[in-house]
DNA sequence: TACTATTTAATTTTT
DNA sequence: TTAAATAGTA
């Protein structure tokens, strides 16, 4: 066997990953150091060398996207289609256990997936239909909530409420919620992986099968996993199994979402026999970057440890740009991207970078006036926009009548004369009697409504049944064109004014085209609806396309991880953005923003700007603020401070001009207090003041410490030293 | 039911 | 500032 292709790019540790005995492997791989390309080596080497059946393989990935990337290169490598190596997300695989156990799992054959939105809808109705509203419940918490147990494998059932009315009444909503859903069929995101773990848990003889079928198993962004990813993971390797995992502890940023770093000390106990291998040479970037990277990342405590290096050279400095304003900042960026552009190069390899999507739109105003072709990424994908999940809903329904979810959505959509107050009494039928809203709205129709009420709930449950009959048979995509038309969907947006009616009618149409080019997978036996349904849930699809452009790349540094670009500006670089207000206090939120900024730096191969403002407009008022202390913690030597080349819009003395008071006096300007003074306090150290108001002894002024936040404090009392 | 005024709060995002 | 949710009005 002649195994040169496979091994012949990679480096010494590449190639100990790569070529390692069937032991449990942690691979750290640091940013740029080619994890990807080990992940697909490994793969075509157990196969094509260790000679492992492609079915004792499983790959997870996070996306979609790294799921087709990985499987092209496998193939590319192996020169063979490997359409049967599963390959997939956490939430795919899963979701493809659960069809194909759909007993064993509880659940019905055609249950349905949704998404947070929908997810967010049953909540928020949960929360309307309260009887004491004693407290304002946030859906979006309760949300947080659910998921959050559902993250760490707990059921409602697990959960003690510690004597806190307030989580009693969250641990009710999670088992109201579930009721909801396991009635209707429907399972959410972290549901599929919380009920495939029980599968496994709960079924001893499943479990033993698939651990004897699946002998290999690959984990690309291994810091990202949740504890019930791991769980699963853990439970599918048992004794026998072999993971191989790839993961970076430096580029953990989605605590907040569930994933646990920890899990990279957790593996090396729950697996003794695990080597390590450190992947430490980067291909992409000048020595520079890496340093500054290398610097800012040191700051953090317990990592594993790791120093990226290369060989490529020092490159350029790193070019650090203090902006008046966003305004002035965006100018900066526009005038150093038109020279990029003018010199020939791509503009697609530059990318801009910021800490919040409300940044964007100040950089996108003066990329418009430059004529600058750009792209934002992030923002509504096809799949989650209104009128394709209304047009979803109907066919869900058609598949389905208990799912309340898509009940709810469409029942008066177009209005059909279905108000409030019927709707109501078939939530409160339904609730009495746990049916759902389908057979409430029967039952509710033909005894307790009135006449008018009546007819229009016979309209819509006579509709649904009518679309139900005339589709059986139909092809998937006539089977949309017909739910369309025949819903009055198409009618009802058409009416709506301006150019969002036209665009969501030509989206609707899209969805037929979708549904005409969809191919289900030959392997899961579901029905072509039921397939395109959850495809449609597990894969949102891409935001806008226009790939074919030329045109400079915005997003955030969060959706920029995994990605490289020769050019990457780090915009809005200022303490309260980045990092970010509500993370400065707590050590561990800093951490992340730390670990989040050097993704950012990392993502650079040959320039990097950062730019910050003094002054920012955000919330509709200007505030002040310090350069970012991550900028202080790259080397001096590493940066070279850039200005704009013309001050143009820098008026003397703004900050005295903005808040002005009736007196025609600054508030606090008789205590020598100006916005963006320096101060130092105290108890709370050095700060910045961000505004001020009231007079005399009323006077007041918001700090944004270094330490502790933003603080408002009285005048009078606070003993504040100019500094 | 649809339109308009008012209030409120304001990361990051994939599945 | 602004988007979204809520409350009030025609």
């Amino acid at each position: 066997m002649d195994v040169t292709p496979i091994l012949e790019s990679l480096n010494d540790a590449q190639r100990d990953a790569v070529t390692a005995p069937a032991d449990p492997l942690l691979v750290i791989a640091g940013a740029g150091s080619g994890k990807t390309r080990v992940l697909t080596h490994r793969i075509a080497w157990l196969i094509d060398v260790e000679g492992v059946s492609p079915q004792g393989l499983l790959a997870v990935t996070f996306t979609n996207k790294a799921a087709a990337e990985m499987r092209g290169r496998i193939e590319a490598l192996l020169q063979i289609p490997v359409s049967h190596l599963w390959i997939g997300t956490f939430h795919g695989l899963a979701h493809r256990m659960l069809r194909r156990h759909w007993q064993e799992a509880g659940l019905p054959q055609s249950f349905q997936i949704i998404d947070s939105d929908d997810q967010l809808r049953i909540i928020k109705r949960l929360i309307k239909g309260l009887e004491f509203e004693d407290d304002r419940w946030v859906p979006r918490e309760i949300q947080y909530f659910i998921n959050a147990q559902k993250d760490e494998g707990l059921r409602p059932q697990h959960l003690d409420d510690e004597n806190d009315p307030n989580r009693r009444q969250q641990i009710a909503f999670y088992q109201q919620y579930q009721e909801i859903c396991d009635r209707g069929g429907l399972v959410d995101f972290a549901e599929l992986l919380l009920r495939a773990h029980e599968l496994w848990r709960d079924n001893a003889e499943l479990l033993a099968h698939y651990q004897r079928r699946f002998q290999h198993l690959l984990v690309d962004e291994f810091q990202d996993t949740n504890s019930i990813q791991y769980a699963w993971l853990r439970l599918l390797a048992g004794k026998t199994g072999v993971p191989f995992v790839v993961g970076d502890d430096d580029q953990s940023i989605y605590r907040w979402r569930g994933a646990r770093v920890e899990h990279i000390q957790q593996f090396q106990q729950d697996f003794p026999r695990a080597s390590v291998v450190k992947l430490e040479q980067n291909y992409r970037s000048t020595e520079t970057i890496l340093d500054a990277a290398n610097a800012v990342i040191a700051n953090n405590t317990g990592r594993l440890g790791k120093n990226l290096w290369t060989e490529g050279g020092r490159g350029e400095p790193i070019r650090v740009c203090s902006a008046y304003n966003e305004r002035d900042e965006a100018d900066f960026v526009v005038g150093k991207l038109r020279t990029w552009s003018d010199q020939g190069n791509a503009r697609a390899d530059a990318a801009v970078l910021y800490r919040s999507n409300a940044q964007s739109r100040v950089l996108e105003e003066a990329l418009v006036n430059a004529r600058m072709p750009y792209r934002v990424y992030g923002g509504l994908r096809f799949f989650e926009r209104q009128e394709i999940k209304d047009a979803l809903a109907y066919l869900r329904l058609i598949s389905h009548r208990d799912d309340d979810s898509s009940f709810e959505r469409i029942v008066n959509k177009p209005t059909r004369g279905i108000g409030a107050r019927t709707l109501d009494s078939m939530r409160s039928y339904a609730r009495a009697n746990s049916c759902s809203m389908w057979r409430a709205a029967g039952a509710v129709a033909s005894d307790e409504m009135s006449g008018r009420a009546a007819t229009a709930i016979m309209v819509f449950l006579n509709l649904i049944e009518r679309l139900a009959k005339d589709t059986d048979g139909l092809d998937l995509h006539e089977q949309t064109d017909h739910v369309i038309r025949a819903s009055g969907l198409i009618e009802f947006f058409r009416k709506e004014k301006g150019e969002r009616g036209e665009t969501r009618i030509e989206n609707l149409e899209e969805l037929v085209s979708a549904a005409k080019g969809f191919e289900p997978d030959p392997v899961e036996e579901m029905s072509p609806l039921d397939a395109f349904l959850s495809h449609a849930a597990l894969e949102a699809g891409e935001g806008q396309a226009e790939a074919w452009e030329d045109c400079v790349q915005l997003m955030t540094m969060h959706s920029a991880k995994g990605l490289e670009f020769p050019l990457v500006f780090l915009c809005g670089m200022e303490d309260g953005l980045f990092p970010h207000q509500r993370s400065i206090a707590d050590p561990q939120g800093l951490e992340e923003e730390r670990r989040l900024c050097y993704v950012g730096i990392t993502r650079a191969k040959e320039t990097l700007y950062i730019t910050h403002a003094e002054q920012r407009r955000m919330h509709g008022t200007d505030s002040f603020s310090q350069a970012s202390r991550f900028i202080s913690e790259i080397p001096n030597e590493l940066v070279e401070e850039v200005r704009p080349r013309v001050q143009v819009s820098r008026p003397i003395r703004a900050p005295l001009r903005h808040a002005r008071s009736a007196s025609g006096v600054a508030p606090g300007a008789e205590l020598g207090v100006r916005l963006g003074q320096r101060v130092r306090h105290a108890k709370f150290g050095d700060g910045v003041i961000l505004n001020c108001s009231g007079q005399g002894a009323h006077a007041q002024v918001e700090v944004n410490f270094e330490s502790v936040g933003t603080k408002i404090l009285v005048l009078a009392y606070a003993k504040l030293d100019l500094m």
